[in-house]
DNA sequence: TTTTATTTTTAGTTTTGTCTAAATTTAATT
DNA sequence: AATTAAATTTAGACAAAACTAAAAATAAAA
C-alpha cells in the first residue's frame, strides 16, 4: 500500500464511524483536502485491490481487508502518539501532525516491539483507543461531560475535539486526562456548567462540555 | 524535499567520502537500483534546488547546502538506529532497513528530543558518527584490526561492511562493539589472525580483520 | 412529475519519478 | 591519431496521483 492509499483507508474508517452505510465521495474528498474526481479515480484502485467495495454514486464501505488495514494504521499513529508524549515529552497539541507520518512506516515487528516498550497501552494522548495486534479494540465507556448528571464525580478520559484550539485551552485550564471533574450546576438558559476540576472551581461553556470524555 | 531527492543526496554524500573530486552518475544509479538516466534527471532537479553543483558528464559534488541536508539525513537515520536497538531491542542486523524510513520523517523537533532521550549518543550501533543538530560530526578515532601491532589490546569500535551476513557472523562469535581484543599472532602466508576476544582465543580471516575496527 | 440543484463520474491534462532506446561525450586501446 | 568501448545524456513514453471541465446520475424542490 502506498501512503495515499493508506491515508484514504484511514480516512474511509473514521467516517464510516459515523456513517456505516457508506461513506460519500465529497465527505473523503473534504478530509484528504483534495477533489471529488481524485477520490473516485482512487476508489476504483482500492476496489480493485479489494479494500473497499464501491458502486458507482453509491458511496464506499471498507472490506474486512480493508477495515484491518486500517485499524492497523490508526494503531500505529495512536502508538507514536504515547511515545511522542509518554517519552519524547511532547505536549498533546503538538503530535497529530508528527504522528500522521510516523503511522506510515512499514515494519510490524517495529509496532509490536514499540506498543511493548510502551507497555500496552489501551488509550493515546486524547483518549482515543489504541487496536491491539489482531486489530481489537477495547471500548472505553464514556460520556459527555454535557450529558453527565449533576453532583457526580468523573474522570476525563478523552477528548472529542481533539484541535490544538480545544487542548491548548484544556491545558491553560490545566485540564488533563485523570483529572476529577465534579459537576455543581447547570444553568438552565445556555447549558453553563460550573464544574470542580481537582478540586478548583471553573466555569465551562457547553461547547466545552460537549467535546470532553468523562466517566 | 521528497523522500526521493533525500534518498539521492544521502548516496551522494555516502559516495562523496569515498570520490570527493565528483560522484559518477553510474556510481548512484547502482546504490539507488536506478538507471542512469534517471539519475541525470534528477541531478537536474538538484542542481536547480542548489543541493548539488552539476556540470554535465563531469560528476556532481554536494553544496553546502546540500551537505547539511545530507548530515541532517544520516542524523536521523543513525538516532533511529539507536533507538531501535537500545530502546526496542531490536539487534544491529535488523535496523538499517527500518531506519530507511524513519530517516524521512520530517520534524526537526522530533529528532532534536529524539537525540535527547537517547542521552546524546555520538556512534549508532554499528560505530559510525552521528553528526550533532549542527552537523558536527566528531571524529572516532579508530584503526582496521588487520593493521594493528601484534601483542596490544584494544576495543571493537566500529563495522566497515555493516551487511547482515557480516554482523550475524560477528554475533555468532560473541564479537560486539566495546568487547576487548588482543592480537596474538599473524600468518604471513594469508595474514589470519589468531585473537583474543574477551578471554576467548579465536582465528580469524583477513576479511574478517580488515571489516572490524578498533581502538 | 417535471425542473433544478447537488453529487458523482468521465475524459483529458499535469507533475514526479521512473523507464527504454538512441545519441552524444569522454575514456581507453590499438 | 583513429577507432572502439564505456559512461552519460537526450528524447520520448509510462504509471501514480493529482487536477479541470464537462457529462451523467441522484436527490431535492417546485
Amino acid at each position: 500500500m502506498t501512503i495515499s492509499e493508506e491515508n484514504y483507508i484511514k480516512v474511509i474508517y473514521h467516517l464510516s464511524l459515523v456513517s456505516p452505510k457508506g461513506v460519500n465521495t465529497n465527505a473523503i474528498a473534504g478530509m484528504l483536502d483534495t477533489k471529488a474526481s481524485s477520490v473516485t479515480d482512487m476508489m476504483k484502485k482500492l476496489s480493485d485491490k479489494d479494500l473497499v467495495s464501491y458502486q458507482k454514486y453509491q458511496g464506499v464501505t471498507l472490506t474486512d481487508k480493508g477495515l484491518h488495514s486500517a485499524k492497523m494504521i490508526v494503531r500505529k499513529h495512536r502508538l507514536w502518539e504515547v511515545f511522542l508524549v509518554d517519552k519524547l515529552g511532547f505536549s498533546w497539541d503538538e503530535v497529530h501532525e508528527i504522528a500522521e507520518e510516523l503511522e506510515h512506516i512499514k515494519s510490524e515487528q517495529l509496532i509490536n516491539k514499540l506498543d511493548a516498550f510502551l507497555g500496552f497501552p489501551v488509550a493515546d494522548p486524547h483518549g482515543d483507543p489504541i487496536p491491539d495486534a489482531k486489530g481489537v479494540i477495547k471500548k472505553i465507556e464514556k460520556q459527555l461531560l454535557s450529558e453527565v448528571e449533576i453532583n457526580a464525580s468523573f474522570h476525563c478520559v478523552g477528548v472529542k475535539d481533539s484541535s490544538t484550539d480545544f487542548l491548548k485551552y484544556l491545558d491553560k485550564q490545566k485540564i488533563a486526562l485523570g483529572s476529577v471533574v465534579k459537576v455543581i450546576d447547570k444553568e438552565d438558559f445556555d447549558d453553563t456548567l460550573t464544574v470542580e476540576i481537582d478540586g478548583k472551581r471553573l466555569t465551562i461553556s457547553n461547547k466545552i462540555a460537549n467535546n470532553l470524555y468523562v466517566q
